[in-house]
DNA sequence: GGTCCAAACGGACCGCAGTCCGGTTCTATT
DNA sequence: AATAGAACCGGACTGCGGTCCGTTTGGACC
């Protein structure tokens, strides 16, 4: 819990050939996933392949779901570099509704490619909870720019929620529904709250 | 994947001892559960406790998440019976609309309750997604009657996504917001889907 | 360069989920 | 009622995630 977050400038930093390992382990667990498929990738074969005794991978990544989820974030924060950064629709200078839309997109698809790594990182808990900040803001960032008003912490939540894994598994694997369908149902959600009449932000709204 | 569900004719119903175990390992399960936490509660604690074999145990629910999942399902069973014939607004007899709300608030505390039950019960592979099912019929009833036209499927799922336990853990633990905020939260977004101006079911909604 | 200690290392060890297979018990059939 | 065979039972066994602790190493300070 203590040292999730690599801080600049703890008192300690970070020793040189801890840093070597925390690197040669990232990259063993990476070429494994990408080999074998996450559900085949062991701690102890991580270990053996990265030169590294077994406590030293779980004291730097904690649990198998950190380390799954340490690899995942290497995408994650490709992909939120796109977002920040990058060509529109996605990234600025594109209006912000086809901004926002083009994000659902983006995430959607991002999600269901490394969905078995998603799964194998488990619950936002020991997964960067980053992650889900960092779309909820952007998503309360856009909304902004579109003039909606309430409490924009929410309605983002509710925007994202649906393109959970939790969500998408059951809607492809279990009720076999396309992938563009699934886009078209999450395009109306945000038109109708975007478009719907506001609330003006308080709680006290007419019954 | 065969006999999770306890079919009514299949070719060989179900013996009589093997009935007779499976209530016993429930109800140790469920002692278990209530007495030391879901977290303390180990196959071999629970096959002992029920007087049965380790494999008895697993031949019945498959695995630890599957037993969780039948634990679940028993309150789960309870709750909708009280949401198809309870007293409203819950069940029958109030408007749509409170129908409506009352079911999300209801889902919401029920969710938390159960909180990490639903997270030993694994990810909805592996438990009914029945229940999932359920939820979404019963809000895509509500919405009929309340004249949304639309992907209801879609906009039903959009509904109930935030209600799901990985986004409220995220929203409770982690961002540490109150229940009655995220209550309003989903209120404010079931009266935008509803009142929202109607996209008459195709994409094409203007910009 | 030498000393010292906190931090990192690594592999033996533990507990639990899940499998396997020989023995037992139920039920359909004659 | 006796028989046959299918389904069930149970506990020994395996593999993996996670912990523990004696040993080693990096680097700051003298």
């Amino acid at each position: 819990m203590t040292t999730l977050l690599p801080l600049a400038d703890e008192p300690t930093p970070e020793r040189a050939d801890a840093a070597r390992n925390r690197q040669a382990i990232l990259a063993a667990a990476l070429r494994l996933v990408e080999t074998r498929g996450v559900a085949c990738v062991t701690m102890d074969t991580v270990a053996s392949e990265a030169g590294v005794g077994k406590g030293t991978l779980f004291r730097r990544f904690e649990s198998r779901e950190g380390l799954m989820a340490a690899v995942l974030n290497e995408s994650e924060t490709a992909w939120q570099a796109s977002v920040i950064s990058g060509p529109p629709p996605l990234g600025p200078g594109a209006p912000p509704l086809e901004r926002l839309l083009a994000f659902g997109h983006s995430r959607l698809r991002t999600n269901l490619t490394h969905a078995d790594l998603i799964a194998a990182a488990g619950r936002p808990g020991a997964r960067s909870a980053a992650a889900v900040s960092f779309a909820n803001m952007h998503v309360r960032y856009l909304l902004g720019e579109l003039g909606v008003t309430g409490d924009l912490l929410m309605l983002a939540t509710a925007l994202l929620a649906p393109l959970e894994m939790v969500v998408l598994e059951q809607q492809v694997n279990r009720e076999h529904i396309s992938i563009e369908r699934i886009e078209a149902g999450w395009d109306d959600l945000v038109r109708r709250v975007v478009g719907g009449s506001p609330t003006g932000g308080d709680g006290a709204a007419r019954r």
